[in-house]
DNA sequence: TCATTAAAGGGACTGCGGTTCCGTTAAGGT
DNA sequence: ACCTTAACGGAACCGCAGTCCCTTTAATGA
């Protein structure tokens, strides 16, 4: 007989697809303000009740979402120098803002993040692990003498992301590919010129 | 005999700055997505009719409180070169977002303009106001020589808050003394380096 | 001071987001 | 193949955010 213990089977998961997808979709329609679960559950072609009893509330739908979206994240790629890896991250970053489903989804999952605490931390978690990805190159770049040592990696990649979420959330300006040429630019300049050192600052 | 034409006497002002203080105080308990008009109203001790009437939804009651927000803004001060002007600009914002009140503020009308597009505007114009008001001290260091000629301004400016933003909004890193430091300093470096002119890149 | 009329106030009403209840389906162990 | 039970589904139900309607207040001009 089945005694406890969880049931990760078929339909289980069959219905998190359905839905995870169904409330990307709805998130890209209405946006995280105007989104109603009864409609998710429509559109997945699910029980209303199966959406409220798993999910609960929209910021507890949006974590998961984010939770699945932080699973599929693509590996960065080796591009030899320190401002081709950090170009490289900024066009993968741009290129995800920028499309319509995937900047909508961005926009909602920051929205739910600063709404509830759950969100907050899955979102937090998210970048961690993003930035942790991307960290390599900029240690292989203070190996190579390009960066001053002691430079923090984690800040440099972050500051490639930080102008265009800032057009993406604040300013509205398009986030085009000189914007994010500029951004890969900066943070190498400001690297190299010793800002992120955690040591001190060297002018 | 009073014939057509608004009415901007002294009782809908005093309701309007009554309710606007309420939204605020509210917002900063609450956040957006917990607002409620009738609790807004009632903090205001103003119908709740008139709320609904004049505001109609949450998302234009933040776009309204932002459009109170912007007509108080501070002005700049002048610190005589480059580094001091933008590490002046970093420790306001730095300041701002840091604030208990004014931070749940920006959180709340950030997440408006994602949700509504006259908030979206109002953000938008919100920022447009304040970069343009620190341009000057951008201007004075090419003159200076502090800056290849052609470096873009607004794009200095922006580069100061990106950082700052970044944490408030993605990360939930402390927004600290040494951030506002790092953030006026990359920019600086970025500036100097010759990322923002117009022009090109001199790498 | 008085007439006029924006604008505010109060309270009943309603549509819908969210909950509850209970019957049905299928996952998974034996 | 069969049994057990976690998980899903349908539909009635409920409370409150948002609307409507009508009355009252006070800003403004003559």
């Amino acid at each position: 007989m089945a005694v406890g213990g969880t049931r990760p089977g078929g339909r289980t998961a069959r219905v998190r697809t359905a839905v995870l997808n169904a409330a990307g979709d709805a998130l890209v329609e209405h946006g995280f303000d105007r989104l109603d679960l009864a409609d998710v559950a429509r559109r997945a072609e699910v029980g209303k009740t199966t959406v409220y009893r798993r999910w609960g509330t929209v910021t507890g739908l949006v974590a998961d979402l984010l939770a699945d979206m932080a699973e599929q994240s693509l590996p960065r790629t080796d591009n030899g120098s320190l401002i081709e890896d950090l170009r490289a991250n900024a066009r993968l970053v741009q290129r995800t803002l920028v499309d319509q489903r995937q900047g909508a989804l961005f926009r909602a999952v920051i929205v739910a993040a600063t709404c509830d605490s759950r969100a907050a931390e899955a979102l937090h978690h998210f970048y961690a692990v993003r930035i942790a990805e991307w960290t390599p190159c900029v240690e292989q770049a203070i190996q190579r003498a390009e960066l001053p040592p002691g430079t923090d990696p984690a800040e440099v990649i972050r500051a490639v992301s930080a102008p265009l979420y800032y057009r993406l959330l604040l300013s509205g300006d398009p986030i085009d590919d000189a914007t994010a040429e500029r951004a890969a630019q900066a943070a190498a300049a400001a690297a190299r010129a010793g800002v992120y050192t955690t040591a001190g600052d060297s002018r």
